[in-house]
DNA sequence: CTAGTTATTGACCACACGGTCCAAAACTTG
DNA sequence: CAAGTTTTGGACCGTGTGGTCAATAACTAG
């Protein structure tokens, strides 16, 4: 009834999302996102509405995704949950110390935003919830195996994580190498010791 | 022997940081500045360069002010080291939930800057690593009152802390609140357990 | 094959951007 | 007061911006 499209959604979002991810979202220009995704302006303003259009949806699948990543890492596998936060978070050492290492579109959109009602701002706080929720679950696994002390703040032990992957993230975009980030890793674990 | 200057670098170089922490660097407009600082495009450009030598002094001057405050907080005091950085991190806690928590100049400069040999990425760099310093010099002293596990990275320990700061930086621009934040600046005091 | 509908393309637009020019102003020194 | 020097203010400029338009292409249902 109507002409097809050339492109699938999720293949332009996602090169979007990358182009984003490497400048932020001020500094992406609609010519970057022409050259990056293939399309013309026009087929990108239809689909999508707009650059900050674009970069929502950008940041919604990469939110998901990196959802999607931290509850496969906790969620599953027969080690114990304080072992798999382990593994987790040593991953996450090594990743954020890539040299090429992109900042996350969620830590983009946070420090992007401009004030609380901005849509932006919406997102992200709802991701970093999403986050704690995973560490969450996967802590009071091990609250409930006895391997935090008693006295643990599930929630708030939780938020903890999320914290120190932020910074570790930052740290690691500012060219801390990556015996250093795993160190910081191993550090945030103490919390552990029971 | 010439016309005086009616403005005191200083002052200028001060409100343009505050109107660079609230937009960023990209986001800011020559003009943001000129009507934040009072003085004209011409002396602007006169007195500093441009919008990004702008930056970058405004940069320095936060990573100055920033080291400063940490230093007093850490280095002073007749409280342990321990307690000198508990107290510290409680107040970052608050300091970090304040709704209108502008995102420091630092951490706007690791977002933003391009690549590792851009000048952002060297002056936040080492920005990065002076805070680490700071951090290092007092956990030193706890270290050597005994106050700390003895098989404890100090090193290390310090890049943890400045991790988690960052963390609790962003983790304040998303929302989430005093108390929380608190509640997770008191998890990342966990690793003094000895 | 035709009518109807949507996608695509590239030209186009108004505007805001960072930056520059230049004439006038304000000051110090002799 | 005059010469010399720097600052200032505002008009100005080329460029790149996000976004729009209108003509055309590509497809499907009948």
């Amino acid at each position: 009834m109507a002409r097809p499209r050339k492109f699938v959604e999720r293949d332009v979002v996602s090169s979007a999302g990358e182009v984003f991810a490497v400048n932020g979202l001020a500094a992406t220009t609609l010519d970057d996102l022409v050259q990056a995704t293939g399309l013309g302006k026009q087929s990108l303003y239809n689909a999508f509405g707009g650059k900050r259009e674009l970069f929502l949806r950008a940041l919604s699948e990469d939110r998901e995704e990196a959802a999607r990543a931290v509850s496969e890492a906790l969620e599953h596998g027969d080690a114990s949950p304080v072992e798999r936060i382990r593994g987790h978070m040593l991953r996450m050492a090594i990743e954020f110390s890539r040299s090429d290492s992109r900042v996350s579109l969620t830590t983009r959109a946070l420090v992007e935003s401009t004030g609380e009602s901005d849509q932006l701002a919406t997102v992200t706080k709802a991701g970093i919830e999403q986050l704690a929720g995973i560490y969450g679950h996967c802590l009071a696994l091990a609250h409930a195996n006895g391997d935090l002390p008693a006295d643990t703040n599930v929630p708030s032990l939780a938020m903890y994580f999320v914290a120190i992957t932020r910074g570790m993230e930052l740290l690691g975009r500012s060219g801390v190498d990556r015996g250093a980030l795993t160190a910081v890793a191993l550090d945030a674990l103490r919390v552990f010791r029971t």
